[in-house]
DNA sequence: AGCACGCCGACT
DNA sequence: GTCGGCGTGCTC
């Protein structure tokens, strides 16, 4: 009989729980455990040298079907990622293994055709990949930071070709598959080997095969994925390519909050390969830590030489223009409107972006002034014209419009804000003659919706495009001179530290859209501060310049890069538990901080941003050190020591993206 | 996180 | 009497 510590398939005691076993278990064998009544799904992690014999411990039942065991240094690996996150060990491994199937039906598998590029790289293309290349074989990282249009997928493509035709394999990492399906077959023409995909619109089998294909080492391959494809079992990698870096989608926020990009710098040291990061607008974290390195390559040139659009920022405030002027169009300035009717003029295309769904962002009594707020969350319900309902966009709570207010019976109701349906009503009322469509999660539900309203809008059986920020993301619109931004302010005021960047990077991105034809495209945003610094720095693209003011703010403020943070949240149907089992453990986190971990800095607790939602209260305590080490072994013993009453829920953070 | 146990109110 | 609501606490 032998004792061993097992990862297993629960939350409580880190999941780490000790058996025994007969047979001679290996690290990284995936069995079968008895936990408590049941039986639960557990991963061999050591032989354990002192057991707790003030327990029964219990025996292995047998070994999981799973067809596979984990190698060690997969394991390891997932060992890292689970303490870096301060996660269960043994959620994280079944939440990211594949699990068995009953019936694998056939996959098509997509064939490389391994064909030269029809052109030259640029030298500004050619020096960046031959300086990532010199690095094959060794663990280094990139940041490819490429205006729009610079040509950063050919870099890529050479680098994938270079690492495929001498036998290895590559990882390629995209926001969203779904949006982007040219990339696959850019690569699939040009790449000799097998072309892999992995997102979660896949079935089962498919994603199954992949699994195998990954943990078998079928070399090559080129794995094009999302976020969790991160955790496929690769055995050997050539290189690791993270497509538009800066982008929020990521970072998981349920389960094992992990950034991928973090989990992809430590595979590829572990891997010993390059990690290159490519992005427009690089997050202001990976810019700081590499703008000074020889791996920071700047492509400031067009391939096609094409310029960047103006932007131009319009002033939405009163006077003219406003709402309350009687020649506005609200929510447009007279003046958007007389340029979005001049280019339709013209024949040209126009994107209008706001990122709001719904028609009315919020209904108010016009004579009482009462508001209609979600009764599950701190929100207020959305008015849907087409439907005709008020809902919550949280939780989906739907109610019919209402006739009069409920308080005072008034029927004035006023439809306060705009969202997508509001500006497509708008606009065709403007423009009577111009085929408008509504590019946003409620009209398009399908990806066939998605390319039937693209494909119109590329033949021009479309003229005008209203959408959400899912329409700035990868299309190009060759089309389209004209841009028009509304409701960044929203975004500005938003009580993020981040909410600058952000703003920087939607508009930087955005303004990445029009203008690849001969015309120089144009931008305008709609804002009501017009004298905002952003802008200034928008309007140049003097994203060097914003980003050390950025990093000046942040410094001074004690905000990462220049420090850590990590956020734990204290989640409870009641409001009262959340707030005292926050405060409870806000006075201990103090006390062990005076006493052990003078580096770090408690902040809260406070109520969440969105202190109640679908009926849970949520409490925040926020920890930020410029000392690493400090702030994982305060975190490690606060979990160790902190009990929370059974009822209330405690998340942990690290390095959390949006504070919740 | 499940899941069982057990203590109290509401119904045949 | 006993069904079932959910609060409490245990699981190697």
């Amino acid at each position: 009989m032998t004792y061993y510590k097992i990862a297993v398939n629960t939350p409580f005691n880190n999941s780490i729980l000790t058996y025994k076993s007969e047979r001679d278990l290996e690290r990284g064998t995936l069995v079968e455990v008895p936990l408590g009544k049941r039986s639960e799904k557990g991963c061999v992690l050591s032989v354990d040298e002192t057991p707790d014999l003030s327990y029964e411990l219990k025996e292995v039942k047998g070994l999981l079907e799973f067809g596979y065991d984990l190698d060690a240094s997969y394991l390891s690996f997932l060992e890292w990622v689970a303490r870096y996150y301060h996660y269960p060990l043994g959620q994280h491994i079944f939440d990211v293994l594949a699990k068995p199937l009953k019936r694998p039906r056939s996959v098509e598998l997509i064939k490389g055709e391994n064909r030269e590029l029809p052109f030259e790289l640029t030298s500004d293309q050619q020096n960046a990949y031959l300086k990532i290349a010199k690095s094959f074989n060794t663990f280094e990282k990139f940041l490819v930071h490429g205006v729009t249009g610079s040509g950063k997928t050919s870099i890529y493509l050479k680098l994938f070709q270079d690492v495929l035709r001498s036998g290895g394999s590559g990882c390629f990492l995209v926001p969203e598959i779904n949006l982007t399906p040219q990339f696959i077959n850019t690569f699939k023409t040009h790449l000799d080997g097998i072309i892999l995909t992995y997102h979660s619109s896949m079935s089962k089998s498919e994603k199954n095969k992949v699994w195998e294909i990954v943990q078998k080492g079928e070399v090559p391959y080129l794995l094009i994925g999302v976020r969790s494809s991160i955790f496929l079992p690769f055995k050997e990698l050539g290189v690791i390519v993270i497509d538009e870096e800066h982008d929020g989608s990521y970072k998981q926020d349920d389960r094992c909050p992990y950034h991928m990009r973090d989990v992809a710098i430590k595979l590829a040291s572990q891997k010993k390969c390059p990690v290159v990061m490519g992005s427009a607008t690089p997050t202001i974290e990976t810019y700081h830590s590499l703008v000074n390195s020889k791996n920071y390559i700047r492509l400031a040139n067009r391939v096609k030489d094409l310029d960047l659009p103006d932007i131009e920022v319009v002033d939405s405030r009163t006077s003219k223009g406003s709402r309350f002027d009687e020649n506005s169009i609200w929510p447009f300035t007279q003046k958007s409107i007389e340029q979005i009717g001049d280019k339709l003029k013209n024949s040209e295309q126009v994107l209008v972006f706001v990122n709001r769904l719904g028609f009315a962002n919020y209904v108010q009594c016009g004579s009482c002034g009462k508001e209609f707020h979600c009764l599950n969350c701190t929100s207020n319900l959305k008015f849907f014209k087409r439907t005709n309902v008020l809902k919550c966009q949280v939780c989906d709570f739907t109610m019919p419009y209402p006739e009069a207010c409920p308080d005072c019976g008034n029927m004035k109701l006023l439809q306060k804000g705009f969202g997508t349906e509001r500006l497509k009503e708008v606009l065709e009322d403007q423009f009577p003659t111009t085929k408008i469509e509504r590019f946003d999660r409620d009209a398009v539900k399908t990806f066939k919706e998605l390319e039937e309203i693209l494909d119109r809008f590329e033949k021009r059986e479309s003229q005008l495009l209203v959408g959400t920020q899912m329409l700035s993301k990868g299309h190009n619109f060759t089309g389209v001179n004209l841009v028009v931004l509304l409701g960044v302010d929203g975004q500005l005021n938003f009580p993020d530290f981040r909410s600058n960047e952000k703003v920087f990077q939607l508009v930087t991105q955005t303004a990445g859209r029009p203008g690849r034809s001969e015309m120089k495209g144009k931008v305008l945003i709609e804002s009501l501060s017009p004298d905002n610094q952003i802008f200034k720095y928008i309007k140049d693209y003097n994203q060097e310049a914003f980003i050390k003011e950025e990093l000046e703010v942040r410094e001074t403020l004690g905000f990462p890069p220049f420090s850590r943070l990590v956020a734990i949240y204290f989640t409870s149907r009641f409001q009262n538990d959340a707030m005292n089992e926050a405060t409870k453990a806000g006075r201990a986190l103090n006390a062990m901080v005076s006493t052990h971990f003078s580096s770090v800095e408690i902040l809260g607790p406070r109520p969440g941003i969105m202190e109640k939602r679908a009926n849970k209260f949520t409490w925040t305590i926020l920890l930020k050190s410029t000392n690493l080490n400090e702030l994982h072994n305060l975190l490690g013993s606060f979990r160790r020591n902190t009990k929370v009453k059974s009822g209330t829920s405690i998340k942990v953070d690290v390095d959390p993206q949006n504070l919740a």
